[in-house]
DNA sequence: AGATATATATCTATTAGTAGGTAGGCAAAT
DNA sequence: ATTTGCCTACCTACTAATAGATATATATCT
């Protein structure tokens, strides 16, 4: 891997672990090989490395909205909850979740890129659940931007509390959820 | 106030305003009054400040559990919410969320305080849940631990994910969670 | 009552370490 | 010959934490 993708993807990880405060360029440069001054020849000041790290979450995330385009309502769900799910796994949070909380310590652009991400994810959350209530796979009140909010909560948070409860208590979430949705 | 219980009182708002590796003995000093150093006499090192402000939100929670202890489950559920409100109307986040996302660079005891603090809040909400669904106010389906996770985790991640949308996310999801449950 | 001891709460000064960031050099690739 | 990607060396600022001095109460003993 390039060393420019490299410490992107160890700053993503790294923030979802620790938080974005708790990182430094010398945990990643001592993971890399090489110096801490080096990875500013890549990423001038620390919040370049913060958007940088969101600008590839998005495009992530826009790779599985193509591909799961044409795919029904209920897979789409499932691709989800799978991308929790291997946070979970990986005990590691939410991007969203973690930034968040360090919202008001980050710099402009980073809080913007991250709003960016947010309301992708919750327009592609609203859009199948959406097109599940009409197709009658799934029953739910409200608008879908309402529900696709709760879901995303859902989600959001329990792969920070499940740090301090227990592992079931995920797919607990993850269960009630689908079958909250799912018509009987 | 006393400066045991300003340090606490600021320490708990920097925590969850900028998370727990953003805010330094100098912000609590500067804004009492008082040198870094004189903190140190309070709490020797910064986890024993953690867990001193953990216990302090628990005490809290406490009296709250007490004071509400014979009223009806909708009135204890709106004092949950209530909660909330505050938290975000102060533009702050939950302890529990903040704390939840610096988890893997907390120490042991500040940890456990945190996991005591949680499960104190699930089974409070638990029982009013649980009452309130025997008494017939509330109608739900599966344990009301489940439910109170879901509950839960909606207005923990909410106050997270509302500064980086807009504040009438937090109404959508309060008004969400009192509809679904409050029997019709 | 007066002297003495103790506890409380702060201060100044300092340490060791880490943070983000900059300047300038150098070797290899293009 | 220039760009790329890294290096060494450095700077400033901040962090948590410690040591030791000081001032002021408060309690205890004679």
């Amino acid at each position: 891997m390039n060393t420019r993708a490299h410490i992107i993807q160890l700053a993503d990880t790294l923030i979802r672990d620790k938080g974005y405060n708790a990182f430094s360029y010398h945990d990643i440069a001592k993971t890399i090989g090489i110096k801490p001054a080096s990875i500013h020849y890549h990423f001038p000041v620390k919040s370049n490395l913060g958007v940088a790290v969101i600008e590839k979450q998005i495009d992530r995330l826009f790779a599985v909205i193509e591909k799961y385009k044409s795919k029904s309502a209920v897979e789409r769900l499932d691709k989800f909850l799978s991308i929790y799910t291997a946070i979970q796994k990986d005990n590691k949070i939410c991007l969203v979740g973690s930034l968040a909380t360090d919202f008001n310590t980050l710099d402009e652009q980073v809080r913007e890129k991250l709003k960016t991400f947010s309301e992708l994810m919750l327009d592609w959350v609203s859009d199948f659940l959406e097109e599940g209530r009409s197709t009658e796979l799934f029953e739910f009140e409200g608008s879908s931007r309402t529900k696709a909010i709760m879901i995303v909560t859902n989600m959001l948070a329990i792969v920070q509390l499940s740090r301090l409860t227990n592992e079931q208590d995920f797919d607990t979430v993850k269960n009630s959820i689908k079958q909250d949705l799912i018509k009987k």
